[in-house]
DNA sequence: CTAGAAGCTGGAGCCGACTCCAGGTCAAGC
DNA sequence: GCTTGACCTGGAGTCGGCTCCAGCTTCTAG
């Protein structure tokens, strides 16, 4: 398979099928005698793993690992599920913070539409008594 | 207050003010006869509105838009309004997305503690029928 | 045999939000 | 007068994840 036909088949760029390779996330490309990349059953199967990694919040790097794991399964569970329950707080830990802005923000609009002097919006960012952290 | 005190104050660091002047955050950041700056109580307002806007997920820019609409805030409460519902739609979004990840993540690491052969997180990322897109 | 498309490489540029640095200025204390 | 420390400026570097580019080579169709 070209490069372009597995840009079409997975979506991505040439450059960024180029990039996977360079920083060493997709490993043994293998290569057409003139030196063009001709991918493989296994090096697209890499590659749809790196999307669904990539939907999941894991990190290229992260995502190396997992690879690198995928390599090797029965040495490496371990390490796999402590890659996934740290995203998994991580996860948490985003959705709780941003739930609690949204809430935030519903209240500043709700207030929005009532007042008519003012902005409470504006006023809210102004006085909010202690801030969240950066 | 000096440069000093208002890092102290914000616990920002000095580059970090000097950067919010630079992209037009902070505006008419008063000068000593030698040059220091010299913050007062209109400019550490500004910087904690920053604050607070930062922690509600608010960009740079965005701040921006939103100091310039709190200098003129009666002919502008429409578009502050609307800053704030696309912020809370796309806040929305992306709980919604997370969520639906952290489950997918619990999912996975369930099975990790059941099954005895094989990776499930591993061969869940080798598997799953569509993808989430990006 | 040749034109044009597709691919190659190494390296630079981009985004947002800083962070760091060199080299210069200024104010205060000894 | 000299050191010390806070501060100044403009510009470069950082991170992650690409994206774009110039200047080649290789492949394919006519």
């Amino acid at each position: 398979m070209s490069m372009r036909q597995a840009c079409e088949a997975t979506g991505l760029s040439a450059d960024t099928l180029r990039y996977y390779e360079k920083i060493g996330l997709l490993t043994r490309v293998p290569r057409s005698a003139g030196g063009a990349r001709r991918y493989d059953r296994r090096t697209l199967e890499q590659i749809r793993f790196i999307q669904r990694a990539k939907a999941m919040r894991f990190t290229l790097e992260e995502i190396r690992d997992l690879l690198r794991f995928r390599e090797s399964p029965q040495t490496s569970r371990e390490e796999v599920r402590a890659l996934a329950r740290r995203k998994q707080a991580l996860i948490r830990e985003q959705i709780e913070q941003m739930a609690h802005l949204e809430k935030e923000l519903q209240l500043l609009l709700n207030l929005c539409t009532r007042s008519n002097c003012g902005c409470p919006i504006l006023e809210g960012l102004d006085n909010k008594g202690g801030g969240y952290g950066s």
